[in-house]
DNA sequence: TATAATAATTAGACAGCGTTCAATTTTAAC
DNA sequence: GTTAAAATTGAACGCTGTCTAATTATTATA
């Protein structure tokens, strides 16, 4: 998955690789649906570790180290990171047990560094909406549509449009978030 | 493809539907990934339809009608719009010759409307990167994961943060885009 | 109109895919 | 050592994208 991305991956292949058949791949994982999603559960724990560490080496910024890590891991797995929105399995798919749990453990982190730069506010509901704006600045830039249009500045471009939520939505005064 | 998607769909299909067979498709469009990039060459062209469309109906805010069209394009031609997305040619695919400027006109139609908001400020730069945040926002919604972590009103929030951007941007006064 | 040249269309062949399942091998328990 | 349970296998099925030789249809020319 790492390698040929989600178009290229196959069961069979995985089965090849790690010295089984293709039977007892579906044996543990039912269908390639949930052994993607199993991929996908990994990622999303790789994905907190590294937003984790580059929290812990943060400066005073805590907000632009928070987009460089979630730059930075897509940049650096972006086949990994891809395969987790590519993927659509079916609504009825039962999830693996560490999905969502893995899922909420990284959506906390944001949550929390949100709360600390904007105490009054909502955390979670700009937290869901700011992954988001960074999410979509991520996938033009990874899928190629920031380059057809000219921009080359990525991070930058995200990282100004967050800073101007936390502004809007800062507690007292609502033009920045320095007096 | 506006029915199964772009996971399901597959060329013989076509073939099948319009009563022609496989070989006259790959002679016609050279392969499946030249045949997806049709169909979403035409996509955009729609989707610049509707928008025109929702632009020629709006009030006096334009850009709440911007996101409205935006989202409504989206949510009313689900497959059609993440097949854009979904799709990942090799990079060397040739682009139908109406590709880039279909998606160029696209994005023409918000850059106007940010021009005139915004009157003094980069409007292509705040276009890609206000396009970049609704898009966020509307794959999260259309993708399942906003139902996944609560948020109720991905239109709401994507305007929100768009408004917050274009009031930081605005000309004179830095707190909003009425005296 | 008859013929030659060009274009359009076809369907079979190939390798690979996800999925299923009866048969087999390995492991564990007694 | 024998039996019960678990794990593993790979062939079979229908599907996919892709290629290509053969065929048909169309057009231009004599």
């Amino acid at each position: 998955m790492a390698e040929g991305g989600f178009a290229a991956f196959s069961a069979r292949e995985v089965a090849k690789r790690i010295g089984y058949s293709i039977g007892t791949i579906y044996n543990v994982f039912g269908s390639l649906d949930r052994l993607v999603l199993a991929i996908n559960s990994r990622t999303f724990g790789l994905w907190a570790d590294a937003m984790r560490d580059h929290l812990a080496v943060a400066g005073e910024d805590r907000i632009a180290a928070l987009v460089d890590a979630y730059f930075d891991f897509a940049e650096g797995h972006p086949h990994l990171w891809m395969a987790i929105y590519d993927h659509r399995p079916p609504a009825e798919t039962p999830l693996p047990e560490d999905y969502l749990p893995r899922r909420a453990a990284l959506l906390g982190l944001v949550e929390s560094e949100i709360a600390r730069a904007v105490p009054g506010a909502d955390a979670a509901a700009l937290a869901r909406s700011l992954v988001a704006t960074v999410h979509g600045h991520c996938a033009f830039a990874l899928g190629g549509t920031f380059a057809l249009l000219g921009e080359r500045d990525p991070r930058g471009a995200a990282l100004a449009r967050v800073r101007e939520t936390l502004s809007a939505n800062a507690p007292r005064a609502s033009g920045g978030d320095r007096p």
